[in-house]
DNA sequence: GTCTATATGATGATAGAC
DNA sequence: GTCTATCATCATATAGAC
């Protein structure tokens, strides 16, 4: 076994986007990952700071909206809406997105990386923009956009939403978004 | 006691709404409610059953957005939203969201009422409306922007979301909204 | 490094006294 | 109707053999 550390990140990663932060044992984990469970706690220490591992290691996530703030406002929502949904096509990334989301109900540990990766990461870009004063607020509504999104097509599977391509969610929803930049 | 029924039922929506299915134990409910975890299991069967009829209920949600289809475009878009942020200053409907949004991500039991909900209200009173062939998937993006706002709002508290006024909220939103609806 | 064995505690559910 | 006592199961985490 080359990188068992790294296979049980992966592990991890997958069944806390499937299932969420508590209903993940450390025991399915190590069942997937092939090895004992009490090598996780001597890997990681608890099953919170696994977590932290599995979903706060660096993703291509954080610089997912970094360029949201140079595009004319048109094409800065396609961007946001198209970006997320290449984000769901990407193992790594809809795991980190979806354990993320799947935990924060349950989990405040969980809801914190959340609430400051949706801060940092998508309000500071859209701060960029425009500079009214109801900026943030608009950016928040844009984050529920997205979020809502992952809810249903993910973690609900709405039939409409969860079997629809990517070109038609880019389509209705980028107009939609495009009223949120000022 | 006259209505301990009652009263578990009022004590475990509130439990349901705060903590999800998952982290909701019946010993807890039971705690808040003031009586012997026994009874819970005496009364509704299994946790399962008590969650249903926690949630399950009777409530005014499912008629809030009836007369959307009757209504203009604009106003229509207007009343969704405002509606939305009625349901949560009412102690008894928000706790019934908020306990379908947090145990959906864990419970498919939960999952299922939530979609079922979602499917047959909102997205059956917009299909009442125009008769474009996307209307279903309008539909479910304008239920994914309503709770990703529930999220935001109220399971994650991103502060500008959870702090701005319903006006506010509604002066932002219902444009957006009103794009979905064709 | 990896696993066996186990400590310790919480959970949902049951049986039965009152 | 309500509670006491208990069961079987599962959880995270620890100690220590190899």
């Amino acid at each position: 076994m080359p990188d068992t550390r790294g296979v049980i990140v992966v592990a991890a990663r997958r069944r806390f986007a499937t299932h969420g932060y508590d209903a993940t044992s450390l025991r399915s984990i190590a069942s997937d990952a092939g090895v004992d469970a009490a090598l996780l706690i001597h890997y990681f220490g608890s099953k919170e700071a696994l977590f932290i591992s599995a979903v706060g290691l660096p993703t291509p996530l954080p610089d997912l909206f970094a360029d949201v703030a140079r595009l004319p406002r048109r094409r800065a929502a396609e961007a946001l809406v198209r970006r997320y949904l290449e984000i769901a096509d990407s193992e790594h990334s809809r795991n980190t997105m979806l354990a993320l989301v799947r935990s924060a109900v349950s989990s405040e540990q969980a809801a914190g990386l959340l609430r400051r990766f949706l801060t940092e990461a998508l309000l500071g870009a859209i701060a960029q923009r425009g500079g009214e004063e109801d900026q943030a607020l608009r950016a928040s509504l844009i984050a529920a956009q997205l979020v809502g999104i992952a809810m249903l097509r993910h973690v609900l599977r709405l039939p409409p939403l969860a079997e629809a391509g990517p070109d038609e969610v880019v389509a209705l929803a980028a107009p939609a978004i495009e009223r949120y930049l000022s």
